[in-house]
DNA sequence: CTATTTACGTCAACTATATTGACATAAATC
DNA sequence: GATTTATGTCAATATAGTTGACGTAAATAG
């Protein structure tokens, strides 16, 4: 039932129907209609998406905020606890109580900056970036299907869309957040 | 700063270099680096997409719980509990507390089911339907200006995107959960 | 060199959203 | 008449977040 190889012969009727409906929705412009379709589409896509990395964490007592933690850290190591903080859009009251949880378990090491030796730069053990591989792999995978599930022409618009739907103030910074993800991913 | 009709000239710069970025990561098949882009891309576009809404929804006193609520109480008037509980994917006391809070403040309710007299079946108030409104409408705004700023080619795919992102078994579901509300929608 | 600012930690109280478990009630169904 | 179903409710608990106040060490501005 949930055996992925077979999804791929079994599913695409509902994925047939829905890609005609799509088409015809947005055939010219997107109504107000269409518009509202995607605001429930992006609601239940997400909450599948985060359920799958959920059912994981359970096993080591760690929730979503640790998740997130773990993620930015391991994509981002060196990360300093404001720049954490920017990106997670909490407070550090908040984010310190996880953050000690991963600290102490062992999935997250903080080392003070050489540059500025007030910063606590975090860095992922290797324990820890084996768990954020895992919960990585179980979101790529979801990616990776769709985007094998969708025409060829259609996977470059999925990250553009996803890219015009964060504020526009913001695209810039995250670019820049994602393009020393990719040079920090590429070393090792 | 947030002048909306100032974005579409002033912004293009980032999206003209992410549309580059992005035709080449996925020029043929997506790579697990591009992958991990789209986790953190799907990340922050959901953040912001329900930031909108967070902010209307404090001069009420409401959270994103009762959003969620109202938002399907609205866009499927007559929904019984039970469906709304399967929709929303968490428990009847924990429902209860935000739809008790809805119905007192009038913005949503509860008749009784006609042919089932145990249900009780949930309707916007006209206050309700007007603050449902006013938060799809902010969260609409978001998808209209995006398929504005996307290339024709690219709208159809967001929406096939985002429903091949959902659980495959529950596709199905979702496509006549929309269909639902898309008749209840086009009556009135 | 002193003063201030910055980066961070911490204690405390509180809110919002969710959970599990147990029990209650009325209506529908077998 | 017995059972299942749809819902409500009480209680305890967990998780993730908030605001506010205060502390400390290091960097930086004057």
């Amino acid at each position: 039932m949930n055996d992925l190889s077979a999804r791929k012969i079994a599913e695409p009727a509902a994925v047939v129907a829905w890609r005609r409906a799509a088409a015809e929705a947005a055939a010219t412009t997107t109504s107000d209609e269409g518009a509202l379709e995607l605001v429930e589409l992006f609601f239940f896509a997400y909450r599948d998406f985060v359920g799958d990395a959920d059912r994981l964490l359970e096993n080591y007592g760690f929730g979503r905020a640790h998740h997130r933690v773990l993620h930015f850290v391991s994509r981002r190591p060196g990360l300093a606890i404001a720049a954490l903080l920017e990106i997670l859009r909490i407070t550090k009251q908040s984010l310190n109580r996880v953050l000690k949880q991963l600290l102490e378990a062992g999935f997250v090491e903080a080392r003070e900056g050489v540059l500025d030796r007030r910063q606590r730069l975090l860095y992922p053990t290797p324990q820890g970036a084996k768990l954020a591989r895992d919960l990585a792999a179980l979101q790529t995978a979801r990616f990776l299907k769709v985007m094998d599930e969708l025409p060829p022409a259609a996977r470059g618009a999925a990250s553009e869309f996803l890219f015009a739907m964060i504020d526009s103030d913001e695209r810039e910074r995250v670019r820049a957040h994602l393009a020393c993800a990719k040079a920090a991913g590429a070393a090792p």
